[in-house]
DNA sequence: GTGAAAGCGCTAACAA
DNA sequence: TTGTTAGCGCTTTCAC
């Protein structure tokens, strides 16, 4: 690669006459420069198409402008709307982004953390694969600011997180006030924080409005998961009019078994979701969910990231944002055709 | 940040009593070392939880194992899931990938260039923003190279395209056989490649099959394009019984506009889009579409960039590839209720 | 306010 | 085969 042409700092300098720490004072405006100096500086670096090498710049420095995501899927629109807020929020700072995917799979995601320390990353947002396993100590032990979000980690570091029991107390209001009597709930695997308090909420609802406690499953949340939660209920000649399915793929799944089965939503089963389906006001927007402030959570987790690397060494702090029932105005039932 | 805590190279060599270079040789498994130096390396290496210095080792040796990626809206489904599939082809080569979102924006991809450049990177693979605008001479100026991927460059890069007319041809031929007799096109910008080729496979198929010349209605790719195009032909009382949507958002808005005015979907009009529809195979799966090949279109960019790292300086190669058409073996109508 | 010089941690000549 | 050494391009003391 001939990037022998691409001009260093010391082209800059010679072609201004001015030494090497001139020039580099004038590009990052740290300290005071004659401004006749600093007029010759950025004239040639102009005229020369300088740009400046930040791998160069990490090494002495000993830090970077480049932050490391990890998510679970970033095919997930619920991570894939994290990733965008982050990296919108992050690209104002004037840094870029490193993704990585995890498949909630802990060696993948003890393989981009070390990465993302080799690297060099100046910090880390992370939506842990597990709350008790995931190491993050590679990190902070080299000073690498992390921030948790959308669930805890077991090491102290910050968090922005999403009042899931109050979510699934709208989610399950919202239900009862639209007339349902027998609501259930598909939350997700037993081992999850999300999915434990998800569930809580829901029976903190019933609890509240002196309704029978409702049945419930834990499943995997995916498709699969909620699809077999509900097809059980119809075998067991259970149905219940209303249910509250605790993510969105889930929730996929409940409606497609609800089609499969020819049962109408909302006209039967009454469904409303958490986190939002795809292309929420389209065609999928026939099921109210509660939505998670993605743009919030992610300017959350870049603002925490801001600040610890100004080098805020606080104890760690935690933001927990409140999810909002999205309802509609109009529904769209499903009918199976041919 | 207490980087001066963590390991370099020569503590790992000092540790096992050879040379910083024979430390490099190992890690690096380049030259031949002495096996029992090499154990005592590896053996010091892990004691001391060694981890390398990628940043380092991108300023000595010239090379990055970080590759960009650059996409319109890593929103788009159709941009989510080419990520995901590169990241995952990248993953396997051991390399990460910096996404950048561009929102269709060309000085935010220039923005996004200049920072890859600054970074180092290896290679970048990149869905430009324009087909005539774009400019990548910044990478291959400096060696680094470039796939395209989806649409073409002015400049001679490697490309992944999919055959677009092929893809036009498939859904239109599928309106016809499904009985539609006035079939339609709502395609992209007229200044896109894509919509153009995807138009020209839209009348290669009635031409082919001796229909009478479809209508057709330039849109803007955006749900919103798609949604007004449909309006106003029933507007105007020509609301044909068929129509291909050429892309995945402007099918959502043609279909919001079908339940919006009592339209059933597939009975009264005969939709086939373009791109998948978000979880396909979910609730939203009512409507075939072109499929775009996205894991073999990230492969082949994935094994292009690779060719061209370990050397390769022959001309650039197009790879083309063909949709599928995903139809449906049962389909679902929905009607408004409320 | 400016310049000279010393590295950041690593790899790749070149010697031995 | 192994070690010594010279940088990669930049920032940052430290003198002036």
């Amino acid at each position: 690669m001939n990037r022998a042409r691409t001009p260093r700092i010391a082209d800059v300098a010679r072609r201004a006459r001015v030494s090497l720490a001139t020039v580099s004072r004038v590009l990052n405006g740290k300290s005071t420069v004659d401004p006749r100096l600093a007029a010759r500086v950025t004239a040639a670096a102009t005229e020369l198409g300088y740009r400046p090498n930040h791998v160069a710049r990490n090494l002495r420095a000993r830090s970077s402008t480049v932050w490391g995501i990890v998510v679970a899927d970033i095919t997930n629109p619920f991570f894939t709307r994290i990733v965008r807020a982050v990296q919108d929020a992050a690209w104002k700072e004037r840094r870029t982004v490193i993704v990585c995917n995890t498949d909630e799979d802990l060696d993948r995601e003890r393989g981009a953390i070390d990465v993302l320390v080799a690297e060099g990353v100046g910090g880390v947002i992370i939506a842990p694969a597990s709350e008790t396993a995931t190491d993050v100590r590679p990190l902070t032990d080299r000073g690498i600011p992390v921030v948790a979000i959308d669930r805890r980690l077991p090491t102290a570091v910050d968090c922005v997180l999403v009042d899931n029991i109050a979510g699934g107390r709208a989610a399950t209001e919202h239900l009862l006030a639209s007339g349902a009597r027998h609501v259930a709930c598909i939350t997700g695997p037993r081992d999850t924080t999300t999915a434990r308090e998800r569930l809580l909420g829901f029976r903190q609802a019933l609890a509240a409005a002196g309704a029978e406690r409702g049945s419930f499953s834990h499943a995997d949340y995916r498709e699969e998961g909620g699809r077999a939660a509900l097809l059980r209920w119809i075998r067991q000649d259970r149905l219940p009019d209303g249910v509250f399915v605790a993510n969105n793929l889930m929730t996929l799944g409940v409606l497609r078994a609800a089609y499969e089965q020819g049962i109408s939503v909302p006209g039967d089963l009454r469904v409303v979701g958490f986190d939002e389906l795809p292309w929420g006001g389209g065609v999928a927007g026939r099921v109210p969910v509660v939505v998670q402030p993605t743009t919030a959570m992610a300017d959350a987790a870049v603002a925490m990231l801001a600040r610890r690397e100004s080098g805020d060494r606080g104890p760690a702090r935690n933001v927990v944002l409140t999810p909002r029932l999205h309802a509609l105005d109009r529904s769209v039932k499903l009918t199976v055709v041919a």
